[in-house]
DNA sequence: ATAACACTATCATCTGTTCGGTTGCTTCGA
DNA sequence: TCGAAGCAACCGAACAGATGATAGTGTTAT
């Protein structure tokens, strides 16, 4: 039987790095979906296919699993908001488009790193939290920074910054509560929808008015040169 | 000593559904901060100030607990609403508006309330859910319909309903984890900037110009007779 | 040979829950 | 008015089940 054979070496050879890599996904999903409290190490090494003990030899137990979890899902969401704002120039408006659209596509696309990040915080201790909220907010002073540029250059009202960065941050973590990849909206269509509404709520009557009733796009806004609403079709 | 007798008898009068009360009380304001997982019979049992088998007289268990305050809560919330949107009347910006604020505003007042009835979801079985989520539904058809009814008016842009109306629910949830009652804001406060927020971004240009830059109010849209900006203090 | 990996067996601990018994207030008949 | 019965609240003790974690022992690949 070659192809046991086959499968053995496989297995043998992929071994240690696929069977971390598979505690850490089936970890994931079981978490997002049926939280870390309700999810035994059990559940985890039965999904993986393995029995408990081996856990021990890739992790270093239930709790630190979830902090790496946590923790690479909270940088890699930074990451991908600063790479989103670098692409798009210094403009605040762009800046704060390109985060809600991107924030949003990334909670679509990583729904579960998200629902993890977000739900299970109480679940570390005090040291873990404390590495993981410094990411956090460096996320939320990238907003904090695009809406208080734009209010300072007179584009945006005068709202209160964190009340609004708050409700942003909240908006786009919620879509990982219902989103669904098979449904008919893509993450960019999402992402762009939510970043549309995030933004004529705060840009002042005067801001909005070249844009019209048509969604705002990010085209619209990295045209610097000449803001002129209304040809959007070829 | 007549106090003491006094006393007595008040406790013993008022003994159980004090106890009770009590029970509720601290297991929401338990789970809220320590989540229902890490929350154990026992930490309810010594907040309240009773052994833990007593809770059994007052309860049926850890599980029909955390129902009912979720039930409790999700009632309460949505009959909150349902009166806000008719105290109103039927316009569907004034009842978006209303239904933003207060929704919001209950948030901040009923902080742990909210938390556990949108954090612990999964903790209940699936008959429980089945109860709770049709309450939840109406929630959500409040809003679908009032942005439902602007949009066919004319006065809002046709958006994606439902993701918009899950963008404010998840807004105004999220409120629940950063307010601080004694911080600077009043619920209301938050509540009405929020509301206002959400109405720019959906209102066609045309239907916000007559609000300009100053925040909208709840009276400029029940001023039905005529729309005028910019008359605010008396 | 060695190091990495996985298994069996077991542990202490914590969980929600139950049972039997005690207390003390209330009710009611004599 | 008095005392016995009834009752609800409370408690100590214990239990069965599940949990995360460990020790020791193969087993495999290099």
């Amino acid at each position: 039987m070659p192809d046991e054979l086959a499968s053995k070496i496989v297995a043998a050879k992929s071994t240690k790095r696929a069977t971390k890599q598979l505690i850490y996904e089936h970890a994931l999903r079981l978490f997002a979906t049926r939280s870390y409290a309700k999810t035994g190490l059990r559940d985890i090494a039965q999904a993986v296919g393995v029995e408990v003990a081996s856990l021990y030899t890739h992790i270093d137990g239930k709790n630190a699993l979830l902090f790496d979890l946590m923790d690479y899902g909270t940088r890699d969401l930074l990451q991908r908001l600063t790479s989103a704002i670098e692409d798009v120039g210094p403009d605040p408006l762009a800046r704060l488009y390109a985060l809600v659209r991107e924030h949003v596509a990334v909670t679509c696309r990583r729904q579960n790193q998200t629902l993890v990040a977000f739900n299970e915080i109480r679940e570390l201790n005090t040291q873990q939290r404390d590495k993981i909220i410094p990411l956090r907010e460096e996320i939320e002073n990238l907003y904090i920074a695009a809406v208080e540029d734009a209010i300072a250059d007179g584009r945006m009202r005068p709202v209160n910054v964190r009340v609004t960065v708050y409700g942003i941050l909240a908006m786009g973590r919620g879509v990982a509560t219902w989103y669904r990849p098979d449904g008919p909206l893509t993450p960019e269509q999402v992402g762009s929808e939510y970043a549309d509404q995030v933004l004529r709520g705060l840009l002042t009557t005067a801001s909005l008015a070249r844009f019209g009733d048509e969604p705002i796009e990010l085209t619209d806004l990295l045209d610097t040169t000449r803001g002129e609403p209304g040809h959007r079709n070829p």
